[in-house]
DNA sequence: GGTAATTTAGATACAAGCTAAATATATTGC
DNA sequence: GCAATATATTTAGCTTGTATCTAAATTACC
């Protein structure tokens, strides 16, 4: 049987030392007396933690603001701010044509970003990774920032991903890509890499920065390519047993109805209708919306039919889940807006608990917001353990 | 703002004088240099704790067994043991027309179980609050259990709870009752009283003592005179935003289906077949799964039917939660051991990630026995908090 | 411009809890 | 009875915290 962690001294200057570290992070700039105030510590204790934060370079001291306009009386306090430039994060999002990297600092501030395509479906895992590693590079390089100061890579795939972060194998391609993948950047950069579902991190990204923001049961459908769930309940990510919850692809056949009317029909449907990712058809969707604003009856049928089978599915979540809100996300999200005050009026007729519908805010960057999230998520969980590459 | 506890050298004693009391109660016996290796602890802080722990009631100093059956050499090792009799807790099963508690020490074993009926449906909350009080003190009666000593109620309702305990005001009748309850249990006894949904207490019984003992991701199907699912994940309820997570009753309508052909129309023509709690009628259950055991082909229709209605609510669930497990209880059990074949043969067709199926092997006593859980979780957590009643 | 008031910083004394190492105690085996 | 063994207890020292007192730096005021 393994130890349980014995608690030594040691824990509670790491325990004092991430609460001081969590408020500093949220108050950009603390003095010890707001320290004081926030943490219950006395003083002695809350300089002697800053102090061992500046010497791990979480935290710098700021000199005096010349500043006359906030003029207070007694011995000016010293001022600890955050080194959001301590380190970076990489948020990658990896779709199955394009790749896409964003570099945010330990703010969570996008401060580079880059893209790349896969020349076909079948290349070879070693290409798909050179071409991930190429955005990263190009990202890093757009941001000024160093390679060797990136501290954690959150990475969102269109798979099942477990709580542990691993690929099922049953998933072949993905569970190869992935295991390449994070080898490779382990070896060229020594960075840690955190794979997550990208519904999942679209749900932490809409969560922190998105319409979902202080929501803790939040589900956001990511309908794009495919169709699926990142679901949150009480401000945690549900995996369940081998990664796959919130992989509705399936529901088409539950539904009782046939799978050329369920929810996977819809996506294409809609997606060849011009609202989809590859638009361009005859009939796009803003003359659907246009000719429907005008009043045109077919038009206004296939709404309907959007808004109702929509409809279903929220109630079948809401009914299992429960959540406070529900965001529709990805690429059918543009022209989700004008579905949502018929999804809104059907709710209460399928489900006793309706949540609030929302439409996205963050368009393409939303697995890559959340992928940055989660890198910074990690970070953060485990600043004190990670040491922080000495400034070049 | 609230201080953020601050962490003082007491924390420590805290955190470790909890992972003692945690092997101690797992392993009813142990000696200071088992929880040396356990805790990772040296001898000096085994035994203060232990002495700690000893003077707060909750472990006892045992004698020297005079057996020669484990001679071992060496200074014999001081024993501490549990004190399973320090406190006791009460599990209550608060259904629509009777109301059962069951009285357990602090090792869970139930040791005093008492039932009472309400007289109608529509007493006063009052009536109905002393149904719930007898048969509280006559299980505390049988077990000869002193109400001075308990040290928290678990108690299960046919409503949603959210995660702190609340049952919301929308649920007029229950919000009533709920409030009376409380405030009498606690003014009669002094009591703590902790409310849950049933399906979810169902779901920690059967994690506890059931078929899903050790199963992280499990979901329990609680049919009887309704249907609910208490949902775990990652060994946590899930509640949802008001605790309305797995309230299927509205499942029907999203499936697609007339609402009588639906999940509630399910139970009820399965309770009319005699599975359910109301049997009598002339086809009752042992003759429909008789008949189609001889081979009656409208009896094979009928489980058929149902085995389709149960796989495809199942499949919904296993698509958006993804447990490793699902357990059917309720007073459905009983029956339900015939349709599993056809269930899980079923189940593949509609979903990606069926789960393992099985029949809840605790009958009566399933909400009883979370609610048990549910208290002991509770006693277990504050432990060091609780002021264990002098012995009489 | 000196002085009081105010606010923060730093220093000292002490308490809680843990480790480590030395010493004491109780039992078995010969 | 004595060695071997396993456990218990004691003592010194480390880390981290609190509490309290004194020092420093700035503003406000006369």
């Amino acid at each position: 049987m393994p130890h349980a962690a014995a608690a030594t001294p040691q824990l509670l200057r790491r325990v004092n030392a991430q609460a001081v570290l969590r408020h500093i992070r949220g108050a950009d700039v603390a003095t010890g007396t707001e320290l004081m105030a926030l943490t219950g510590l006395t003083r002695a204790s809350v300089i002697a933690v800053c102090e061992d934060l500046i010497g791990r370079g979480w935290i710098v001291e700021q000199d005096q603001p010349a500043d006359p306009a906030s003029p207070r009386k007694g011995r000016p306090a010293r001022r600890f701010a955050f080194n959001r430039g301590a380190g970076f994060v990489l948020g990658l999002d990896i779709g199955a044509a394009t790749t896409t990297a964003a570099v945010a600092d330990l703010r969570g501030t996008v401060i580079g970003r880059s893209s790349g395509s896969f020349r076909a479906a079948d290349i070879p895992a070693q290409e798909r990774i050179g071409v991930v590693d190429l955005a990263c590079c190009e990202a890093l390089e757009a941001a000024g920032a160093d390679p060797g100061r990136v501290l954690a890579v959150g990475a969102g795939i269109a798979a099942p991903v477990d709580r542990d972060g691993n690929v099922l194998v049953t998933q072949r391609f993905w569970s190869l890509f992935d295991v390449g993948l994070r080898s490779a950047l382990k070896e060229l950069h020594g960075w840690t890499v955190l794979l997550e579902n990208d519904a999942n991190l679209a749900a932490l990204g809409e969560r922190w920065r998105g319409s979902g923001v202080g929501v803790d049961d939040l589900v956001v459908l990511l309908a794009g390519e495919r169709l699926g769930a990142g679901v949150m309940e009480s401000g945690r990510l549900l995996h369940g047993r081998g990664g796959a919850a919130g992989e509705m692809g399936y529901l088409d056949m539950v539904e009782g109805v046939g799978s050329s009317d369920g929810i996977a029909a819809l996506v294409r449907q809609w997606s060849a209708a011009g609202g989809g990712p590859s638009a361009g058809g005859p009939a796009s969707a803003p003359r659907v919306f246009a000719d429907a604003a005008a009043g045109d009856p077919a038009a206004l049928a296939i709404l309907d039919r959007i808004s109702e089978r929509m409809a279903r599915v929220i109630a079948s979540i809401a009914s299992l889940i429960n959540p406070e809100q529900v965001v529709i996300g990805g690429a059918v999200a543009e022209s989700a807006g004008a579905l949502l005050p018929g999804i809104t009026a059907l709710l209460p007729r399928f489900t006793a608990t309706p949540p609030r519908v929302t439409v996205s805010p963050l368009g393409d960057a939303i697995v890559t917001a959340g992928a940055v999230r989660h890198a910074l998520d990690y970070v953060e969980a485990n600043a004190l353990e990670l040491a922080l590459p000495a400034r070049g």
